[in-house]
DNA sequence: GCATTATATGTCTGATCCGACATAGCGGTG
DNA sequence: CACCGCTATGTCGGATCAGACATATAATGC
């Protein structure tokens, strides 16, 4: 978010912030769901890339539709794991998958 | 193990591999366990670097010393969730757990 | 507007993981 | 060798996660 657009919502009365705010996660907890969100992208990137559908990967992973848009949406019952295992799945490479824990928003 | 020591014992009759020959392992499935595995080394170079035994750091994380024992083993009772929260629980940055997933041996 | 296809969300059941405890191994030191 | 601090291993009960199913919500073409 753009500072310009910060200060009409602040105001305009809302209060802006990020997750860590606004769930009061320590900073190790904040790192670790920023992990997780970059690995979900990742995941979406790959199988798009790759011209899949959701089904589609999640049959190759012996998975399910409904389990993959989660592992996409990095939803809380989705471990580190299964979006690592699942990625190198899809073919994904480790340095990939190191590449953006290291560097990605 | 250097080439000579892997003659010799070709040799003398033993097989030599590794993880992923002896218990074929897929491609896959052979990445994820070298990938624990590093995570597993950094971890223990964090713990040692900063100065602590197995109990200081897992009291530090809330854990037991049994249970950090199995994480800097790799083992199979450990999950990569774990040990990533782990790291950054001893203050491990992103970019450490993302360069040796990426390029660890 | 209605199929069709793709993606998202809620929930169940069985599988796996986590912390804890007990205890064994192991290198130093007195 | 006996003790001590540190690390390793086995096991258990409760907590969390995985896949599956049902169903809801887009997005696209007719």
């Amino acid at each position: 978010m753009d500072q310009n657009k910060k200060d009409r919502l602040e105001g305009a009365g809302w209060r802006v912030g990020n997750a860590e705010d606004f769930l009061e996660l320590t900073p190790e907890e904040a790192a670790f769901v920023e992990l997780k969100l970059a690995l979900a992208r990742l995941l979406r990137d790959v199988r798009v890339q790759q011209g899949w559908t959701q089904a589609q990967s999640a049959k190759r992973l012996g998975s399910s539709q409904s389990r993959f848009a989660k592992m996409e949406a990095a939803d809380a019952s989705v471990s580190v794991d299964l979006l690592v295992k699942s990625l190198l799945g899809l073919g994904a490479t480790r340095e990939q998958v190191g590449e953006v824990i290291a560097r990605a928003v």
